[in-house]
DNA sequence: TAAAATGGATACAAAAATGATACAAAAGAG
DNA sequence: CTCTTTTGTATCATTTTTGTATCCATTTTA
């Protein structure tokens, strides 16, 4: 099952657009494009994205907007400025985008910075990194400050599951069912203790979060 | 109440219903398993569901009777059929089945499928944006100004249900049965007191006003 | 314009849900 | 088989949510 990044490039002149679209496939992601800021930000409601290229200066809805929204989705963005936007360039930064580059830019560059700010939003499948946790899926071990975390088997996937799934709030049905992998009865406490015991051993106190009559959410505590 | 999809299979191999089920969830839809086409029709008449999978070929019951009881219903379905029955497909699609897939297929497939028909019948709506709020249905996060709001269960479901049904005037009736899943005795000031306390904490003093009488009708006020 | 009806505001109490703790059962290791 | 670790249940304390009662302001209607 090949799951390729889904990038989103919103940029204004065609010439541009095309040639960072072209090599986006050509490194193996799916890519689509918009020619303005409304236009994309109609992409992005509409799409789930891996991550955004945005062009600052754009017509209508411009990149720092864009960039607000794109932030509440939860979707990492680069910044493509012209060379002269310097200031931009560090109103970008300090807006809260995650890594930008100027044109005219090697291709070569542009790839590694995508590739980069993929790893660092683990939106690669076997390491994560969140809440201050290092979580190795396959070898199913977790660091937090460099140390080993002793997580017991459950307590493991119950985090995978959260990591997997910042921001949204999880049913105890749900939980139940992929943390157990078996039919949830009603009235039991076990999801509850067991998010205390990860809260605790994991620093997550804060970060998993109670919602009231329905389960728990996890919130990236980098990302509050 | 109004979160997540949730959809109704109906299979009597219960290996491929709980392949089926799993991936559901995994991909963040709701799902109730029915092993027979009795059981389905039970199912259909107990819950709400957005969203049908049917094996054609079923105990007692078969698939079309059941299609034609979800379309009375104005619910979607897609038929879940053995590879060698072709007549079978078209016969399905002809007798009104908004989509099928043959067995064994690919999840992937299943799940885009899945999504395309949801769409098609404006099921899924995961962000709402309405009189400057920005709802995610599915983590029930509502922010303002990027500022997250602290709604209540009730009060949480009950904006969302006039976000789907703007310059719609709501009965108190409609109102709790809708939020309180439960049948409305006349007098009650319940529905009264969660509208004054969701106006305040979301600031919609402006948008959601009294209909004399009547209940309650929320107008969205044009921005953003 | 005044009485009646209706919605808004506030306070408070009941109910429900989650957190914390202790302990028992089950599973695994030596 | 015994000891340790993991997992689940029961219970109590705390917090959050929800609903009723009450009084006040506003709108309707006669």
């Amino acid at each position: 099952m090949i799951i390729m990044n889904k990038i989103l490039v919103v940029e204004d002149e065609k010439a541009i657009a095309t040639l960072i679209k072209m090599n986006l496939i050509k490194a193996g992601y799916q890519c689509d494009i918009a020619y303005s800021g409304n236009e994309g930000a109609d992409r992005l409601s509409e799409n789930t994205y891996d991550l955004c290229l945005f062009d600052i200066m754009l017509p209508e809805i411009n990149g720092y907007e864009l960039l607000s929204y794109a932030k509440s989705l939860d979707i990492p963005v680069i910044f493509v400025t012209a060379k002269g936007e310097t200031l931009d360039k560090v109103k970008g930064l300090k807006s809260g985008a995650d890594d930008y580059i100027t044109k005219p830019f090697e291709v070569l560059e542009l790839l590694a910075r995508v590739e980069n700010v993929l790893k660092r939003f683990n939106k690669t499948d076997r390491f994560i990194k969140t809440s201050g946790l290092d979580i190795d899926t396959v070898a199913r071990i977790v660091k937090k400050d460099g140390e080993i975390l002793k997580l017991t088997y459950k307590e493991f996937d119950l985090l995978l599951l959260f990591a997997r799934n910042p921001g949204t709030a999880l049913y105890r049905e749900t939980i139940y069912e992929h943390v157990w992998d078996s039919e949830y009865m009603g009235d039991s406490r076990t999801v509850d203790l067991h998010v205390q015991r990860l809260r605790k051993k994991a620093g997550l106190e804060k970060s998993i979060e109670a919602v009231y009559k329905i389960g728990y959410r996890f919130v990236p505590e980098d990302r509050i």
